[in-house]
DNA sequence: ACAAGTCTGTTGTTTTTCCAACGGAAAAGA
DNA sequence: TCTTTTCCGTTGGAAAAACAACAGACTTGT
């Protein structure tokens, strides 16, 4: 267990904790571990979950096969982030995805109802566990609401124009830079790269924006 | 506050709660009651949130307001829902949207701090509501990823049917109901009612399923 | 410095969605 | 029962997005 220390102590979840505090929650919390090759289905859709998971190496997909038989991938789990937090609910039924290791991953899972329940010998930095907890699956959820509020827009230069609107106010700036090249920006909002790459064009040409590579910049509307 | 009680005990976040219990917790959590008139403003963009706030009576709008203008209705609260529970964040920064009163509304706040914070007095029940809140906020990050999921479909007919499809494996039958009519279904889908009621049709003669309004059934793919 | 590969804007065609409008069926109300 | 309203499917034209294909700019690696 020693040997994920240093990896855990980077992750939201056990952020400011010492390697000793972290030592004695990996017991505290009954903590498990296991290695799955490229391609290894973590967890199958129909399957009931438990677990909290950090994924300790490696990349992991989130998939969803409809009744049909088509395959979309939802999400892919980067090192260090956690999953299956949607699901703690107990009766929150059986998961609706399939989890795949996209390369070879170290997966970490806990207890959820030891997370939940202070444990008696008052773990002294339980408190700040359950608040890590909080604030991760908290921040998921912001993302996941702005990325819902994007997405529901009707045309791709609205989502275009929400997105970018979102990411001038977060960094307090209209000019701005995106974490994202054309073919991922076009992706995460879902569209077409280059329906996309068309109207952000058509954006410029009216003067509502200007950008050069990643760097955005927004003008005012002329009234 | 002993008149919320009542409301307050069907909620998820103090279920399975005496009267008793949630009367002193209310103490313990340091909350606060605010009325709002219709149109009123629970909070405007740009403010920073530490509350944690149930609707107990009315119905609230989050909207949103781009870089341009343009008006956005993004949720709707309704009695005895949570909110403001992705910006419980330290550093979430400023909040995204606008928090309106549809109607006059009734919203208690409750300071998260202590919430997080296992109350010196080792109030019996905070365990039990911390568990109650994960499960709450964990729901609703579900709820969040499954409509993620339907409106990243490209199409009207892929949302149509990845959407019918889980609703089909959560209710564990090919033929099942929905609680939406058309319009409704539309406007949580981001479709247009008309090309989806035409998209309906269309996927109903190719015999891939049938439907009598709220009722549909799903069919195997002939192969 | 050169070759190979990637990223981006552009264009024309096909496909899909949006929009407005209408009529019949069903539901709600008087 | 009769009227009014809501819901739903249908249609045709307008608008937008998807798709395929390509060329120039920029990167990367050798």
């Amino acid at each position: 267990m020693k040997k994920y220390v240093s990896i855990l102590k980077r992750t939201k979840l056990f952020s400011g904790l010492g390697d000793d505090d972290i030592l004695s929650m990996l017991n505290c919390l009954n903590a498990a571990v296991r290695q799955y090759n490229k391609g290894e289905y973590v967890f199958r859709q129909g399957e009931y979950i438990h677990d909290l998971m950090i994924l300790a190496s490696g990349r992991i997909h989130i998939q969803k096969e409809d009744y049909w038989g088509n395959l979309n991938i939802l999400n892919e789990i980067r090192s260090g982030e956690i999953f299956g937090e949607a699901y703690i609910v107990p009766d929150s039924g059986t998961l609706m995805n399939d989890v795949i290791a996209a390369e070879t991953s170290t997966v970490l899972f806990f207890d959820m109802e030891r997370i939940l329940t202070v444990c008696p010998s008052a773990c002294p930095f339980h408190t700040r566990l359950l608040k890590n907890m909080f604030y991760t699956i908290s921040d998921k959820n912001k993302s996941l609401v702005q990325k819902l509020s994007y997405m529901s827009e009707r045309s791709t230069r609205e989502k275009l124009l929400s997105y970018l609107s979102d990411e001038a106010k977060r960094q307090n700036s209209s000019s701005f830079s995106i974490p994202f090249n054309r073919q991922q920006l076009a992706d995460f909002l879902s569209v077409d790269r280059s329906a996309m790459s068309n109207e952000l064009c058509k954006l410029r040409d009216e003067g509502m924006l200007d950008f050069h590579k990643n760097e955005f910049t927004l003008h005012e509307k002329i009234r």
